[in-house]
DNA sequence: ACACTAACGGCACTCAGTGCCACCGAACAA
DNA sequence: TTGTTCGGTGGCACTGAGTGCCGTTAGTGT
């Protein structure tokens, strides 16, 4: 595809993603058609089942470049590192949004966390994300990545993740950079905070 | 549907979750449909969605009875104990099925943790779980529920339990008790089993 | 015998997702 | 210019999940 002389047409992904970012968020998930959002964006509805292979997927901006992203800052870890640091560093770092990102990002994840259709699909999300963490562990530790300690570190990992973007959405004292901080703290310290 | 007199007719719903269970493991989750699981359980399409409102929810047995025992043995829990082993322990006991029952927890677990849509929709389920354990946390240090610490606890205990059950369907040679019991014991422990 | 109620089945409808096909514009070849 | 190929697109029809509405039936009480 070339852009023609016209309409920038270069990315209608984007403009999809837009398009249902916002009418999601102002009318609800289930409230909102695909033809709507089609519309929104200037193409069909059987375009649309193209670039997304779901209605949930459209609110998802180039999740395989943030997942590639992750694993590429693990395969560049220091092996002197921790294993658990490095998961825990390499998860920081690819969640450190620039200030102009913030209110997409808070927008996405306010509808992934709170609709629960998106919910449900996170879910198939994050397995992708716990496989490439599970993976990393496994080669660190010479385990299969299928053994319950890879799998473990990938799991938790990701839950504390989740744990502190929700905290973040809803409080608003601290970066989620901070919030991501503390939970992994307390996750790798075997939750300091509930020792007395 | 008018046997009175021959079939038990009771309880319907044990006859859908059973049929859906089997068809659901035979030819996959996506491949049967809602009206071939009504017609194997004897009963309408529209009365399988009176009882069940999703075709994923037929897999989950009376999930919610499943979160209220968890709650109770929180709630029965001795306040000397400490809250982490308190969350495992309750935990370990609210899964602790009889031989007979693992047949078809088994199935189940396959289910969930392996078809796509049912692995989407036990977010919603798990969910459940995750409120139940913050809001013990949260009783318990204090705290509100949707803090942090709170929800970290929910999450990632919620976390190692499924990565638990994932490693029993797989490697058979702990019982499900004896994976639950190692993850948790990594989680609190804060990973022993990486420091060198 | 009569009314009441709760569960059921049938029907029609919306909407997500998919397969099929026809169309159009760009690039290329003769 | 003419013809051909090709990737992206839109239209159309179809399946299947989920829902609202309504008529029917079984069970219960009086």
């Amino acid at each position: 595809m070339t852009q023609t002389g016209t309409a920038p047409a270069g990315d209608a992904r984007a403009r999809v993603e837009r398009a249902a970012l916002e009418l999601f968020a102002l009318r609800g998930f289930d409230a909102v058609t695909t033809e709507e959002v089609a519309d929104a964006a200037g193409i069909s509805r059987r375009t649309f089942f193209r670039h997304h292979p779901t209605k949930a997927d459209a609110v998802w901006g180039d999740f395989a470049r943030h997942v590639a992203r992750l694993a590429e800052l693990l395969r560049n870890t220091d092996p002197a590192r921790p294993i658990l640091a490095a998961v825990c560093r390499a998860y920081v770092d690819v969640n450190d949004y620039g200030p102009d990102d913030l209110p997409v990002l808070r927008q996405r994840m306010r509808l992934i966390l709170t609709e629960p259709a998106l919910q449900a699909h996170s879910q198939l999300r994050y397995a992708e994300i716990d496989r490439v963490v599970a993976e990393y562990v496994a080669r660190r530790t010479g385990e299969a990545p299928t053994d319950l300690l890879p799998r473990l570190v990938g799991a938790s990992t990701r839950a504390a993740a989740m744990t502190a973007f929700a905290v973040w959405l809803t409080d608003d004292g601290l970066s989620l950079r901070e919030q991501l901080t503390r939970a992994f703290d307390e996750l790798t310290e075997g939750f300091p905070s509930l020792r007395r």
